[in-house]
DNA sequence: AATGAATGAGACTTCATTCAT
DNA sequence: AATGAATGAAGTCTCATTCAT
């Protein structure tokens, strides 16, 4: 897909169309916000990055906040993607849930980091924030729901309570999302991620003896 | 003169000395870089909230800088005492460790916020941002410990790897974090922090019976 | 449609190409220097000078540190030019530089001030501050100079040291330039100046009966 | 007269008279303005030179102006102390000066470093500036008078113009000031001036054999 | 007589945004 | 589609000055 223009990567091209620029600056922006914060998020360092001056920039957006607009809606894009349809069995749902957002980390390392951080929320305008945070409460959901459908089947261990399940699930993705920035090799991250949830349903369907 | 208004709760008591002025900025800077985030920590902000203006914070500290790094300190006391001491028992000391820990999250909301965001290193001077990260692997580097020595003690599920645990341990903590941000009721909160536990204990000694 | 603007003198150019702008603001800032001292050297004095707004000088200059290390650079290379190249004989050559400087003096009553000041080592960075004062040091090395050779030529009158009498010769300059800040009749000024000179080498070259 | 204290110099003096204290705090406005310059003569400056608190410095002059005003009215008396009285004879009346003058710069080399630059005129209000430039005039004066009246008394050379004159005069005593600044042995400079005005002396009674 | 906290003005500098070219 | 000069607001920090203690 980028196999021609990576032969071709050192020359400079000006005057790019709308369309591809407007990518082009989005995903610079995510990767400010990601790396170097909100602070760092100027009209100027955008420019620098993508090799235009700061001025251009308004010729492609609107305003700063348009352009978080922007990168608040491609991540939502690809969030949604993580949900899996037509799966019945929750516990199964959840997995590949797990797996499908794990796999976005590494994807993405970049737009896990910043949806950790709360750089985004505050570089966005009001609408955009709440979007944003919509997303993550579906998220939370998704899971809840799915850990309660599974108690109700009867699929939960007796002493799994599905809001402690969820923080321990929610938690788990967290925590590897701040592992991610490091670099790391991407085949034994997916292994990782695959004990990870091993553990993780092992816990969700073991039976307590007792509660004590 | 003064005794009609010191009845009066509004007035705002001034000149303060500045060991006492020095404490309530840095407070509020913990309070704007939690929620309003880093580019909201500005002079004037912490000024308004201090009721004093802005070049009066300069009195107090040298520069912006300055007073994120006496956040840093702070925070870093603060988490700091979460580590026990004195505590054979490794699942034991880490069970101690976790719950600390979310009593922190507990006393400190604004805190255990911040750290979970990046607003604070990207504020930070490169000094300040050093320790901060160190701190954080700090923490992560205790839980994996104690999850090692438990392995070899044979104390650990056969099953359990403890870089795996750990991700899961840290994951939780880091999760309950986020949902401290809404302001909830304590005591449910701590009732909820022990079952969060119970379950993760229970997950880390079970003997899981097949990889599979 | 501008047209008729056009003939309205007063009409004020904006959007200068860098280049000129530059040229201007130090031209500005030499004034400002000479005239009003290294309190009145601010970027709102320039700018309202130049007509622009204080934060587009810095778009043509880094900082005010940079804008008087241009000013230094501008008067290094003006004084440059004062030092006679190819003239055999010593006290011709320290005439001719004489001549070169008070011409210089009168061309730039401004640049002449600058120096007798030290408005401009104290607004200057460290480097910008040694070069200047090199320069004002290799003008007395070059009157010393002359001097000495003539002193060893004997064409330097018995009772006269070269040292007393480079500051005799640094002295008139300096004293000129302090006359030349009010503004005179240009014309007159060159026939004084060359007066001046006529006496300092009739002095230079008077044989003296005896030192007493 | 300073004997006492010179052995108890060490020992922090807190609240002296306002007597002595406006005395210090004059002599290091002085030492502030010929040496750091007109920008480094604040509040702050003065106080930490002073062992006191900037505040405090109000409790003596009214202003930063007023300092300024004390200023130049201790550098006047001391520089009218320089014109001499009841010399009859015009040379002789101005050699007098000039020595007097000279010794003045030895004495306070940062007075005479401070009235070459124009640091002073700068910092001081509107009536401080002219009542300096007043006296700066007045020495050109007293040099220009003591010219004419040779002059006329027929005992300046007959090519010898006072107007000239007066330029070499006051440019070597401008130009020994200068280099006073470089700290030097006061007995090998005193030796230096004298040596100077030998020089001017002999210039002034010269007689020139032609004018070209 | 002095300290130490505070104000308010003003300095330098950055930044989003506009607009002529 | 892009550049490059400019604006105006905002941010950090300094400074003269005031005032309670």
């Amino acid at each position: 897909m980028m196999s021609v223009m990576d032969d071709l990567s050192i020359v400079k091209e000006k005057r790019k169309p709308t369309a591809v620029r407007k990518r082009e600056i989005v995903d610079i922006a995510i990767q400010i916000l990601a790396l170097d914060g909100a602070r760092a998020f100027t009209a100027k360092n955008i420019a620098v990055e993508a090799g235009i001056t700061s001025g251009a920039i308004f010729r492609h957006f609107e305003s700063m906040e348009a352009i978080v607009g922007d990168v608040v809606a491609l991540i939502e894009t690809i969030l949604t993607g993580d949900f899996p349809v037509g799966v019945e069995d929750p516990i199964k749902r959840l997995k590949v849930f797990f797996l499908n957002r794990t796999k976005t980390i590494l994807t993405y390392p970049n737009i896990s980091r910043l949806l950790l951080s709360d750089h985004l929320e505050q570089a966005a305008g009001h609408d955009a924030a709440r979007s944003l945070k919509k997303a993550k409460i579906r998220s939370r959901k998704f899971v809840l729901e799915c850990l309660q459908e599974a108690e109700q089947a009867g699929s939960l261990g007796s002493g799994v309570d599905p809001e402690v399940a969820t923080i321990i699930v929610i938690g788990a993705i967290l925590s590897m999302s701040h592992a991610s920035t490091r670099v790391v090799d991407k085949t034994k991250s997916k292994k990782r991620y695959e004990d990870v949830w091993t553990v993780i349903e092992q816990m969700l369907i073991t039976e307590r003896l007792s509660d004590r």
